[in-house]
DNA sequence: CGGGATCCTAAGCGATACTG
DNA sequence: CAGTATCGCTTAGGATCCCG
């Protein structure tokens, strides 16, 4: 970096924080679309063919299904196992590195439910503020 | 739901891991989007003027700033103050369930750490065979 | 300086139809 | 049964402009 030294303090809470961020932004891209986290939390209940995932996912279309599962097992997390049997046969699971970011999911699920009634209660609070406003 | 009994082991495996994931879906939602994550780090840091916030988190538009700082506010994560001074000038703060909401994130952010060597690793793997498949 | 409103493009995603 | 390709709708979100 060719600054030397710009106003160290604030610029260094933010470069800090900003750092901090910058990896989770990356996984949250990963793990932040609509069913990545949902198929984790499902395989991690164990082995499951294609069709069993779709079923077990509320909503879930063919196709979504297909291109997550793929994203996950490019990037390591799940496992892809096809039987040449008639019909053919695919099995998921959960790789080392999936089963490892189920911990932090579950911390983050622990937060959500600590807090949801809390937020919900802002949000209604917000909106007759907001409501009253015009 | 009208059927009673219906293969009840797999169905109860779906079940049980897609409840774990509901309301970390529904979180994510919140927090999983481009901008939120950002703010949060970077207010962890302390309290910000808008610009400051915009000029701290790199890319982020003024639109998506404001969007985002109007529902984190909402949820109660964040804390706004106005002065009536000209120009004008408002605070941004994290509140308490702010920061309660920065300790999961950084256990996430550790796992993104941990893992994003072994993740690049993987796909760069997985582009090639893929590659060699055409 | 903070924060709307409007416009417009790109990306996400479901539906459908087709292959092995 | 598993997976891909095409189509079309819907949304997110950047650019821009205006107002207090």
């Amino acid at each position: 970096m060719p600054q030397p030294n710009l106003q160290p303090i604030e610029i260094d809470y933010a470069a800090e924080g900003a750092a901090n961020c910058k990896a989770l932004g990356q996984i949250l891209d990963r793990v932040g679309d609509k069913w990545t986290i949902m198929v984790v939390g499902v395989l991690s209940g164990g082995t499951m063919r294609f069709n069993a995932l779709q079923r077990a996912i509320p909503g879930v279309s063919h196709r979504m299904l297909a291109m997550t599962l793929r994203g996950l097992e490019r990037d390591g997390l799940v496992k892809r196992t096809s039987f040449a049997t008639i019909p053919p046969r695919v099995d998921y699971e959960l790789t080392e590195r999936g089963h490892s970011l189920h911990v932090p999911l579950l911390t983050l699920a622990a937060w959500a439910r600590s807090q949801q009634s809390g937020i919900a209660a802002s949000r209604q609070q917000y909106d007759v503020q907001a409501e009253q406003a015009d």
